[in-house]
DNA sequence: TAACTATTCAATAAATTAATTGAATAGTTG
DNA sequence: CAACTATTCAATTAATTTATTGAATAGTTA
């Protein structure tokens, strides 16, 4: 016989595991990562990942089956977009975790960071730090419509595309710190390497706009009386 | 031609995706739950959860590739733990964003703790207040070697199996509350029931030992200058 | 070392999931 | 309303996963 609580637990379980099957596709992650950033047209995402349109429109079926995302038509495009800031801030969470547990993704962060582009990253403690003293100027290397959905305050819309262009407009005296979507995106590592190699000092931010409401949650709460 | 960084992203998304795989098994998730609240043995995990032997050990051998558990032999027994303190907060990371983002998740504690328990749960801050006024007894009502694992503390030791036994030696001039493993354990409501059924005024915590730390590690760093 | 127990392995069948393709649909713009 | 585009649906195949069983293994105690 089973008990009236048996079923409860399994069905509770069983949502809970909802959530869980919507993780366990890397490309589902990618997806839930890269709209973490900000609103986007299944389009964008098709030319983001690489994958097939077909293919992103059912895994964003999925997520959203698990309320994970949600949409909306504007012209030819239907727009997707995280379902709350939770999600964003979960997926912080399972990163965060990853890192931690395996040694694998320390490995391929290392690898790519270290080894091949060979720069250490700057941190955000100190950068605030040296913001404050006008030291420094922070570059948001991603595209524009990403820096306008939110971005961290201070920092200049710098899109990738346009660095090369624009190089000139950058201030001389100070030093450069790019930033993009977070660890595991790669343009900030790749502005840096121009701007180094153009002969303009500057350094990798290696947290995004999540990782930097998340910091400034804790030490806010930490300044109250 | 596939790019390095697609290369890149992919195994990395991979890594993450381990984790996502391990948590898209509603059996998984329970044993990760139980396993939050202390070390126990494949027998024991058997017991609490009625599932086979063979089909724990295969999932435990599944979270322990992912390196969510390590384990270790005493005596004729296999201990499983948590890899460690970040598991459990991420555990309970999960069940806050299920529980937020699906309907289906709010129901079903709604629906057996108000319509068929029939019980509010008293939040954590009143407790803590009340505790402090002396006006509560706080009773942990999962076994005993969870509450020696870790405990709220001036928390009491009072297991289930034990509670209708040492009713005489409670407090009659304070109120009861109980707490267990956390939100979707029911041991607590059970306990508060068969307290009142015996004309003993209690009522529920809802959190857990896990929750209560999460609660403790914010207000302490709000209480900080 | 023998007996015992707990744990793991291996094999199976059922079920679910992922990736791909081409066609159908819905919505927008001129 | 016609042409156009973006999105979704449906069907297929391949691959993975789950649950279950019984047997094998490893470790402990007497």
């Amino acid at each position: 016989m089973v008990s009236m609580e048996r079923i409860w637990k399994d069905q509770l379980y069983k949502e809970f595991a909802r959530i869980g099957k919507c993780l366990s596709s890397p490309k589902r992650l990618e997806l839930l990562d890269l709209l973490s950033q900000g609103p986007k047209s299944v389009d964008q995402l098709v030319k983001l990942t690489g994958m097939s349109v077909a293919n992103v429109s059912q895994h964003l079926q999925t997520l959203h089956e698990s309320r994970l995302v949600r949409s909306h038509r504007q012209g030819n495009f239907v727009i997707y977009e995280i379902a709350g800031l939770s999600v964003a801030d979960f997926m912080v969470s399972l990163h965060r975790l990853s890192e931690k547990q395996l040694v694998e993704v320390q490995k391929l962060k290392t690898e790519i960071l270290q080894n091949h582009l060979s720069m250490e990253p700057i941190a955000l403690e100190k950068l605030l730090e040296r913001m404050e003293r006008g030291e420094v100027v922070l570059l948001d290397v991603r595209p524009q419509d990403e820096y306008e959905t939110g971005h961290i305050p201070g920092a200049i819309s710098m899109p990738m595309e346009d660095l090369e262009k624009h190089l000139a407009s950058l201030p001389t005296d100070k030093e450069i710190v790019a930033y993009c979507r977070g660890p595991y995106c790669l343009m900030s590592a790749q502005a840096v390497e121009i701007l180094i190699s153009k002969g303009i000092k500057a350094s990798r931010l290696e947290e995004g706009l999540i990782e930097w409401k998340r910091y400034m949650e804790q030490s806010n709460i930490q300044s109250q009386p």
